[in-house]
DNA sequence: TCATCTGTTCAGACGTCGTCCAAAACTGGA
DNA sequence: TCCAGTTTTGGACGACGTCTGAACAGATGA
């Protein structure tokens, strides 16, 4: 499992001598729990509800930390900048209609053969993203 | 060829009973000749170079004028939001040390099979992104 | 040539997003 | 409980993109 988990920030916390606020606690039990891949509003808008006049500052400074940690990672999708808390490899689906970001497991994507690129770059990874309609928006 | 040209934007122009202004002719040719990704404010750059005082206002119009027409793409990469004068299927190599994004030709990417999803999307494109070093990182 | 009309550009105001800072508040160990 | 070090806060700031009204350019007709 290389899923965000409250458990495992802190243990980081003490392992770096850090702190850990009922603000951050708040932060990583949204993003545990979520099932979306949440932008840094969408963060601050639910803290704010258990902890009012909590600050865009600390959710950004939160959020750069779990980042340089490796415990969640961002995704760009439609020129939003979203969070991820699932780290390991995989892809995404987006959808055209409502902008959902879904993780798509890389087993469901297989056989992808890169040949020799032209341009002699060196690939360490690949992502793949998917576009189309989402489950439900095709029921409209 | 599927990339930007200026005849085309003209046919364009008249066809839609609008104007081919010298702000957008260089516009148009300063992506045409682009061998990278520019963002907005390289264009206006460039832009300004030929007609100073160029303003932002009129190179975002004539940017997402030409985006709606289908003549370029936006690519987000890296939080930043890149024009892409080529537009037909293709993929991407960013480059992790200088974000350099190049085009790779999608026959390159071979056997892209995708299962079944368990969601249930209707999947209707498909874009892979490489990361890595670009062969002038490499040398460094 | 002049007036008019339509579409375009410009400059600046504005809103959003993310970062930075100093002061105040808090956390956790002694 | 106290204290040192860490964190939070709120506001300032800069970057980016959009919007607006006034000025401008080119085509058309009198």
């Amino acid at each position: 499992m290389t899923r965000l988990h409250r458990n495992k920030v802190e243990a980081m916390t003490l392992a770096q001598g850090l702190k850990m606020t009922p603000q951050r606690r708040a932060i990583v039990e949204y993003l545990q729990a979520a099932e979306h891949h949440p932008t840094a509003d969408e963060v601050l808008h639910d803290v704010n509800r258990k902890f009012p006049m909590t600050s865009r500052a600390t959710v950004y400074n939160t959020l750069n930390w779990l980042k340089e940690a490796g415990m969640i990672r961002e995704v760009f999708e439609g020129g939003v900048v979203r969070f991820d808390p699932y780290t390991a490899p995989h892809h995404h689906f987006v959808c055209r209609r409502c902008g959902r970001v879904e993780d798509i497991e890389c087993e469901l994507i297989s056989s992808l053969n890169i040949c020799s690129l032209p341009g002699r770059q060196r690939v360490e990874s690949v992502e793949v993203t998917l576009r189309g309609l989402c489950s439900s928006c095709q029921k409209k």
